[in-house]
DNA sequence: ATGAATTTCGAACGCTCGTTCGAAATCGAC
DNA sequence: GTCGATTTCGAACGAGCGTTCGAAATTCAT
């Protein structure tokens, strides 16, 4: 009411209209990313792609939806991959590392996207706010009963309780840091970073003896 | 040049400026945790103590300077009380546990001004920028040279120092995720959360066998 | 080719912000 | 109490922002 007939036009369209918008979606994540959302002009999303201001709002309904269509769905993504990961045949051992690949590798992918996930989540208004943590609970619930499986508290009673998410707090931050330092050139690919921090969940960081 | 007779009245000036200029600081910290610094405006900062718009301009040059203020004094603290931690004698273990209770409990102590130091790092111009660069690396030096004892990678030279860079940056991802989580009355003591975090770095996060 | 729906544009509005500046008020030493 | 230095204020400026809106241009099925 009182936007008469105003759609949202990412989800009906044209073909060549939703790719316009995914393109736009995407030069708002670089510039975001580098400057932050607040710092961001619409005007200058709109430009890198020759839009105009005024077409900027035929995409996107306010800046407050552009910031929420990037989280929602690059998150929605990141959980959609992951949930196949853990369906793979193997052992608790295999489902936490494999975890930790898809995460550190859809990082890679997608830095913008990710970087903005981190750093703008309470930017988003109220609505958009909740929407988003919906998904990112699914996601986290996901790491930690990895997790739980790994360490052998599975039941969430008693005192494993706190230690488990303490534990699965301790890996998203080693995750989520990475935007920070992670250069594929000189950290390697995202397996072998993934492979040592298994091997820190596994075995501690100690020089061991054994070389396996 | 150019500005007069104008000085920075943080160095020099009469005792009550200086501790006016630190109130400030500190609800400028507050607002700026919780809306961001391009988000938070001046004038908000200076009501809070009910200070005017011009007023705010006697104490700070800018609103750059303002957030250098806060993330160079912040940081400077920290670096300050943790490099009075691993002169204490001990072991690479005890050193390394100092910083990690060390952090957390600056943490606690300051979460506005930390949140401030992660979050809006890129916020600075140039010149801020360098200035606390070099305390944040004189900082990662600190950690990682402990780290290193630890893990007996001492000899910053062949292979063995990517990993230790690698479990540093670990062990800052976990530090630094904690402002996401943490809250004293759920979580318990620093303490406690830093000997869990030392108990992974030592052993792994399996379950083990013995009870100590 | 025609007409309806979709897409694009450009100008304008209202608001908030950082910063400047000169005068007024306050303070501290003598 | 006087005087100079320090501190405070209020008004104003100019710029940039998100958003709106109606008209023009374009597209597509028929």
């Amino acid at each position: 009411m009182g936007a008469g007939t105003l759609i949202r036009p990412r989800q009906q369209g044209r073909v060549a209209t939703r790719r316009k918008a995914d393109q736009l979606l995407e030069a708002a994540a670089a510039i975001i990313a580098e400057k932050g959302f607040e710092a961001t002009a619409i005007r200058d999303v709109g430009r890198r792609l020759e839009v105009s201001l005024g077409g900027m709002y035929y995409y996107f309904a306010s800046k407050d939806d552009l910031l929420f269509q990037i989280q929602f769905r690059t998150f929605g993504a990141l959980l959609a991959e992951q949930e196949k990961v853990v369906e793979r045949p193997g052992n608790a051992e295999d489902r936490l590392r494999g975890l930790l690949i898809g995460h550190l590798a859809f990082f890679a992918a997608h830095p913008n996207e990710m970087k903005i996930c981190t750093f703008e989540l309470e930017s988003l208004k109220e609505d958009f706010y909740d929407r988003v943590l919906t998904i990112r609970r699914k996601y986290y619930r996901l790491m930690e009963d990895a997790i739980a499986d790994l360490t052998g508290d599975r039941d969430r009673r008693a005192k494993s309780a706190d230690r488990t998410r303490h534990v699965t707090l301790f890996v998203f931050g080693m995750l989520n840091w990475a935007f920070m330092w992670y250069k594929s050139g000189k950290d390697g690919p995202v397996e072998a970073v993934a492979a040592e921090m298994m091997d820190l969940l596994l075995h501690g960081a100690r020089k061991r003896r054994d070389a396996r």
